[in-house]
DNA sequence: CTAGTCACTCGCACACTGTACGACAAGCTC
DNA sequence: GAGCTTGTCGTACAGTGTGCGAGTGACTAG
């Protein structure tokens, strides 16, 4: 009679071997410090010790392996229940809990436009969203254009926030230097862009996080706004 | 005496090269037609009937070339005078002009978010956008704020819209065939995503393209709705 | 103990990328 | 003619994703 596998004990420990979840997390801690164009499957595999191709058992393609980093940052965003919260509250938080997963991981948007990514911590995420939208009151036809409108916004804001700040880390000029030079440039061109010269010294006079949180605040603030005075029930 | 140059007959014809708008414009045909990775230089060049290498006398890096597409993209947005229709109606016609454009050019939201983009369309584009809000009454404070908050919201809808016109054409299905296996897939993990399930069913009873636009119309409303209670003056 | 079968690793090779370099040519001004 | 500017392009280099097939360690069946 054969002893079943869980009781028996191993002669030897098993051979240490690569692992899906292990080259996910190299690779996460490769974009999110060197981005996108940081990462190779050849980098990675050297960093885990292992030889390029490797990677090929665990992962059918760089692309899948990217699929499953954009779902490990999906899974990260928070959406509070809504008898917790209110759904007003309750999308304010999502809102700053998806900014600050993508500010985490800035390498996001520039990947996420050009595939599906249907992965379960999306439609985890998707379906809580749509919860929190449907206990705040929306009518059935509106919920899902209310929640997408909020992930649209946050999405492209951040984005270009993001933008803004690999603006400034490209330059290779500090946080105040670059913002003064951008000064000097509106200065150059104010004759013919003198409502840019405005903006650009409003925004000086903040620092550029405050400046850039401000903004988000601000949007997101008058688009939940506009969607409450949608809520029927 | 020496006889002015634009009197002078030319000898013979100067020689035929190769011009920067040349270059741009055939540049943006093949990213419109094949995106992001369909372009490369060496392409590029056969297009033009030209060495890949003679590219980079008239411009610089792959990179700038793609600035400058970026830029022409910025070019084809409309920004109506606010006398013509007042802040609020130009505020929409500014968002489907910017829609249309993405839609037109789908590969730019792939790119757009990696660099500083500051080229002379988009600056007066910008320009633009703030004498329109500014006539429309906000605070010398809140101008660009309401106006960056208008162009993310766009720029984030009009991402994801891209992205998932690009998961159908991906899928090589046609639209109907693509929806009805969104169906059933959504039918799948019902248990697990029952609002999901409902989200899909009611996007298809609309055609993708009705339900897209009625959801950048929706979104874009509500915002501008929630603008117009900051309006002071 | 041997033979066989998995699970996994990895070197090599291929086609492709952006672009630096330097040789070359055509047209213009002296 | 000489010399300069403008422009073209072949070659080469370092890098990419990944298909293929050989190889290896751990396990199981006989």
């Amino acid at each position: 009679m054969k002893e079943p596998i869980w009781t028996r004990e191993r002669k030897a420990p098993p051979r240490e071997t690569l692992s899906r979840e292990q080259i996910v997390k190299t690779a996460m801690g490769i974009l999110d410090s060197e981005g996108v164009t940081g990462l190779s499957m050849r980098k990675l595999a050297a960093r885990l010790d292992a030889g390029a191709t490797s990677l090929y058992w665990h992962v059918p393609t760089k692309d899948d392996l990217v699929d499953l980093l954009i779902d490990e940052v999906w899974g990260e965003i928070d959406v509070p229940e809504p008898e917790l919260a209110g759904w007003r509250s309750g999308a304010l938080l999502f809102g700053h809990s998806m900014r600050s997963a993508l500010l985490r991981h800035p390498w996001l948007p520039e990947v996420m436009y050009t595939r599906p990514s249907l992965g379960p911590n999306a439609m985890s995420l998707g379906s809580r969203g749509l919860v929190l939208f449907e206990a705040g009151g929306f009518s059935d036809h509106d919920i899902d254009l209310a929640m997408s409108s909020v992930m649209s916004y946050v999405l492209g804001t951040v984005s270009a926030e993001v933008a803004t700040r690999e603006m400034v880390r490209k330059s290779g000029r500090s946080e105040e230097t670059w913002v003064s030079e951008m000064m000097e440039q509106a200065q150059a061109v104010a004759s013919e862009y003198p409502e840019m010269q405005k903006s650009v010294r409003r925004r000086t006079s903040l620092g550029l996080d405050s400046s850039l949180t401000e903004n988000f605040v601000f949007g997101l603030d008058a688009l939940l706004d506009g969607l409450a005075t949608r809520v029927t029930k």
